[in-house]
DNA sequence: ATGAAAGCGCTAACAG
DNA sequence: CTGTTAGCGCTTTCAT
């Protein structure tokens, strides 16, 4: 095994040239004021020796990590995957290193992992936060390090959100039934609380009330978003009275499992039932009917979160303007609620 | 905006309290030559002060980052994702931090993710390499730098892999098929090279020769793993003379756009052609029939290549003595193959 | 139990 | 165009 055959510094390579160690260091950062010649013999040297240079020594003076930590309530999700691949693409192109904590839906991990953020003086922060509070995440405000909360709008101490419109999304998808015809039409979420599903509840009902029809209570069902609690949520939509003529889903899972549900019981999707679903996962293709859907710009967000905060950090700071990008999510019309046309 | 109130270092605390520096450190690590006494007074002021230790300072000193990189030839998908989640589950837990790099399916990135790792001085890589040779990697194995590839078995020099035995998942497959009557077994893959696709092929291949079936080349059905092209790879094999009573398919998706276009042509599944997918993908569970499938352990491979690693760079050397680590992968046998009992 | 001093490798004034 | 010098903040002998 070939060991450590020890670092080789600038002062190594200068003084092979009989050079100093700042000549090479500039000639190593491309520093004008070196000659070409001599520039071209350090940089050749240098690889011919194998040098690297210490990204620490490097940033220990400068003050600077070239990194930007992301930290993500749960990794392992359809939503989170396009996001990271959105951050990473842009971090790379602008030169930064993407280091990635998950707190898989616990908060106190959130907590740790933003303490440890802290400590390793990420320049930036990327947080898509579970729900609760974000006093967490003041140490970076706190110290000048900017963040950028990723589907989670609250406004928070100095601090940026990329969000897709979600109440908008809600909207979207009900007048985009209520025009199929339907009048009874359920709404399948997993909460409605003070996040991204309230926000598509909203939608649902302002889409309601602007077509002046009744939002009943026992329309909105509330189910994990998990195959069994979607089948049971499926059978609980089918023993209302009269029987719904639409599910709006906020997830493209639970609908894809309500219209197994209601095609095993004989009902036609969409002519007896119309269903819309949520996220445009690959599964709304694959199924038939194939599956109406919201597509949310997931990578188009992490793209976005990115590029603020290296712009920021850049020093073209958007971010003391900006407070929430918005960005535009689209109804993607499938079989699985065209009744007309 | 508070902007960096200037950061506080030990020599701040050390001030305050009269102290020197280097005591200062020491009770800040937990040295058991500090007094109690101090060690309590100082912990405390530096909370007090909102001090946080140097990052850099200190990584100059210990020449080492507490980081391991993650390279990955396409980080959107859903081998990926569990990937990334085992990883970061085991460095976190081990106090590393985990900086991921995409490829994004280019050769060219990767070489210059690697490079950029190399420069970044991570103590450690873990590589989900495409195809092509890995001599970009050499610079971390010439440096002592563990290294260790997750889904490719090549051995180069002195690295470790993590694989799935997919030559047994490709035999497991074909096996149980066989075991439901089938004779006329199709492979359907994206390429049958020098990689996991063909070592899936190799395990299909034993399993015909072990119970005496004639492998047919017209069988092996090569298509890139989108929807358009898994459906014309899906008329194909009903082209084909006599039609086979079964597809082994090397990804979920192919394997459910199979069964669509055979349903859609009238045949039935399993009773007419029996299918088998790969990667557990969750479209298997909610598709009917459901769908059988080898479960492919990402999430753990992660997980056991990141402790590897972690062994290795806290001096419980496995890394030189464990070449290749092949995790049990297995077969989920669901409705699309059932024919018996 | 605490302190003094050296140095990790690099950069940025400033001087020549 | 090149060199000198002085740290960045921390750890770590070695003294005390």
């Amino acid at each position: 095994m070939m060991e450590n055959s020890k670092e080789v510094t600038i002062y190594d390579i200068a003084q092979r040239l009989d050079l100093s160690p700042s000549t090479v260091s500039k000639a190593l950062n491309d520093d004008p004021t070196i000659s070409k010649k001599t520039r071209k013999r350090i940089t050749e040297t240098a690889a011919g020796m194998g040098y690297r240079s210490n990204f620490f020594a490097k940033n220990l003076r400068q003050q600077s990590t070239l990194t930007i930590g992301v930290i993500v309530h749960e990794l392992n999700s359809g939503f989170t995957t396009p996001v990271l691949s959105g951050i990473e693409g842009a971090a790379s192109e602008g030169g930064y290193g993407m280091i990635v904590a998950d707190s898989a839906g616990s908060r106190e991990k959130e907590v740790d992992n933003a303490r440890s953020f802290f400590q390793r003086r990420v320049d930036g922060v990327i947080a898509v936060p579970g729900a609760g509070s974000l006093e967490h995440f003041r140490p970076f405000t706190d110290r000048g390090v900017p963040l950028v909360f990723l589907d989670r709008a609250d406004s928070f101490a100095g601090s940026t959100s990329v969000v897709a419109d979600n109440v908008a999304c809600g909207m979207m998808a009900t007048l985009h039934l209520i025009e199929q015809g339907c009048r009874r039409i359920v709404h399948l979420t997993p909460g409605a609380g003070d996040n991204v599903y309230g926000q598509r509840y909203e939608g649902y009902w302002k889409a309601l009330a602007r077509k002046k029809i009744a939002a009943e209570k026992s329309l909105l069902i509330i189910a994990e978003p998990t195959e069994e609690a979607s089948e049971a949520a499926a059978r609980k939509i089918l023993a209302l009275t009269p029987v719904p003529d639409a599910v709006f889903a906020a997830n493209d899972m639970a609908a894809a499992v309500c219209i197994r549900v209601f095609q095993e019981r004989g009902l036609r999707v969409p002519q007896d039932i119309a269903v819309v679903g949520f996220g445009n996962e690959i599964i709304g293709k694959l199924m038939r009917p194939t599956l109406t859907t919201i597509n949310y710009p997931a990578k188009e967000m992490g793209d976005t979160a990115a590029r603020i905060l290296i712009n920021h950090l850049q020093g073209n700071g958007e971010i003391d303007k900006v407070t929430t990008t918005s960005m535009r999510a689209e109804l993607v019309v499938r079989q699985s609620s065209l009744r007309k046309g």
